[in-house]
DNA sequence: GCGACTTTGTGAAGGCGCGCACAAGCGACC
DNA sequence: GGTCGCTTGTGCGCGCCTTCACAAAGTCGC
């Protein structure tokens, strides 16, 4: 489940942080825009337009302003918007203002590609243990840390105060994974499993299965080949026209 | 506008393949009925009801139903759905009855993860090469696939007929691997490098970036940590914070 | 064969997000 | 200081997605 604040408390609040719930949609692009913000900032781009914006992360120019807009209002009219302020205003509505320790849980192929990720430290992401329960992996360095055993696991998240745990384990281990990160403390979980995994009501998972990207690759590929054949049969015959 | 078939045409064509356009969040929600359905396969479940295939994919009944009515009419009222004839469908509408040729580039630990992920072939998707400009690491088996040199990518993809390329390179190489899938005929992309590549019309990207959810978890979290400490000051003090 | 029960399939309503279009605001230049 | 041009911020309509609620349709027991 969704643990999603009302909309009445949210207007009672601090209306410096989170002045309003900031629709999943724009969450979901924010990370987009700091990113070509930042590549901007390296390029000593101190001024930017919505519509530049919206060019470089390929979406629509207004929504650009909207997604802004749920921040506050940062942009000067006839202007544009001071690259470095909006740096600074999305990695705080992010909570990227400050560190945030991660544990990653399975130090397979995925664990290995994770730790060593570099877009996690940059983003302030800071991987303070890699645990597994295979005694052949225990001890390997992956990414600059240690693998450690999973028994490790509720002493690390205490003493670190980690709040973010990665399952990165087979399918079959991945609600024990799960269960042993929730008992020692995380509160939010990405699950890169391709399985939906069972938690207390508190905890927020976020799921991704690298499967099913494919899996909606092809359905659109597999449309894209039927279109091609019927619209061949449609131009031999001539009697069906299929598309508006 | 939307190249979207109308209601009418579709009835006309084929009622076999894609009778009307399957919306995308429905799409998105298949492969996860999918899996589940294949599990309960296994575990000799023959049958299920909307009610209780919601329960695992923890998402509404109706939405259940509504999705799998897009493919056609196949529960049965009073009983529920035939699990593998429901398989079966899910399957042929996501284009998971024949085996798709995969190409990955990018021979890095992403790459390595990937190439050698489970959940790929057993989905019928085969990884026909993994792609690297980096010399050192051509010839080095990954996941039982031999490593090869970029250049090869157009032959390969020529030879195999593959239409899906995975990009897993950092994100300063994605733009160039992006144009050579492209040039070798590779008309779908999925982009795991945090870069938004350009790439000519007609042919699809779908990007995971995995930072990106981490940061869509880290907002979250951040949320409940300012709403937790709000609710703090709330009852200590009696009265609501107002910074306003 | 009939009634009670179960579950599907879908019409309808509500909500959310997208994008257009435009007013409001800001800077620049004369 | 006024005018002009540019860009933001947002009200509004539209369409998609979700959810409710219920009729239709099937099973099961007798």
């Amino acid at each position: 489940m969704k643990a999603r604040t009302s909309d009445l408390s949210c207007k009672a609040m601090s209306p410096h942080r989170s002045r309003r719930r900031i629709p999943d949609a724009t969450v979901a692009r924010l990370p987009i825009y700091l990113q070509l913000l930042i590549e901007q900032l390296e390029n000593e781009v101190a001024n930017i337009s919505s519509d530049e914006l919206a060019a470089l992360a390929a979406v629509n120019a207004a929504k650009v302003r909207k997604d802004l807009s749920y921040m506050g209002s940062y942009g000067t009219r006839g202007v544009g918007y001071d690259v470095e302020y909006l740096v600074y205003q999305i990695r705080r509505e992010l909570g990227l203002d400050h560190e945030w320790s991660v544990v990653i849980v399975g130090a397979g192929h995925l664990g290995q590609a994770l730790s060593g990720y570099g877009g996690f430290s940059e983003r302030g992401y800071s991987i303070e243990g890699v645990f597994d329960i295979d005694d052949k992996k225990i001890d390997v360095a992956v990414g600059g840390v240690r693998v450690r055993h999973l028994d490790e696991l509720p002493q690390v998240v205490a003493q670190r105060s980690v709040s973010i745990g990665v399952i990165a384990t087979p399918a079959s281990a991945a609600q024990d994974a799960a269960d042993r990160l929730v008992k020692s403390g995380v509160t939010s979980i990405l699950n890169f499993a391709p399985v939906v995994v069972n938690v207390p009501f508190g905890i927020s998972v976020r799921r991704v299965d690298l499967s099913v990207e494919l899996q909606i690759i092809s359905y659109h590929e597999q449309r894209r080949l039927t279109a091609a054949a019927q619209l061949r049969a449609v131009n031999g015959d001539g009697s069906i026209n299929a598309t508006a």
